[in-house]
DNA sequence: CCCTTGACTATCT
DNA sequence: GAGATAGCCAAGG
C-alpha cells in the first residue's frame, strides 16, 4: 500500500458514500470533488480497494455511460441497482437528474 | 527503467 | 454518432 492510496482511496471513498441514491456523478467529477481533479482513471482503482461497500454503481462516465463493456456481467448489474434506485436510462445514456416531465419526452427523441 | 493498461476525458474529423 | 488523437497518471510486468 502506496503512501498515494493510503490518502487518495479515502477521499475518494468518502466521496463516493456521498452520492446520494438517484444520482450520479462522473469519474471526473468524483476525482475533482475529492482534491485530485487529474484522477479520474485513478477513481476505479481506489473503490476496486475498499474494504466496506460502496455505492460505486453511481459513478458513471462524463458522457453518461456506463464504463463497462455493454451486455457484461458488470454493466448489467451496474444498471439494474441504478434502475432500482430509479434512474432512468435512454438508450445507453443514463437521463441527467435535472430532466423532470417534458423534458421526459424530449430526450426519448432525437437521443440514443 | 521502459512499456503497456485502464471502470477516463476533451476535442476534432 | 463513430473513430482517432492527445492528454492524463498510477500500477504492474
Amino acid at each position: 500500500m502506496t503512501e498515494f492510496q493510503a490518502k487518495f482511496d479515502k477521499a475518494i471513498w468518502r466521496t463516493v458514500a456521498r452520492i446520494k441514491p438517484g444520482r450520479v456523478m462522473s469519474y471526473a467529477q468524483v476525482a475533482r470533488a475529492a482534491g485530485f481533479p487529474r484522477h479520474s482513471r485513478m477513481v476505479s482503482r481506489a473503490m476496486s480497494r475498499s474494504a466496506d461497500p460502496l455505492p460505486w454503481y453511481r459513478v458513471i462516465r462524463s458522457d453518461y455511460t456506463l464504463a463497462f463493456k455493454m451486455g457484461g456481467e458488470a454493466y448489467n448489474k451496474q444498471r439494474i441497482l441504478l434502475e432500482k434506485e430509479g434512474v432512468q436510462f435512454v438508450g445507453k445514456k443514463v437521463v441527467p437528474d435535472e430532466s423532470t416531465g417534458l423534458d421526459e419526452l424530449l430526450w426519448g427523441l432525437g437521443e440514443g
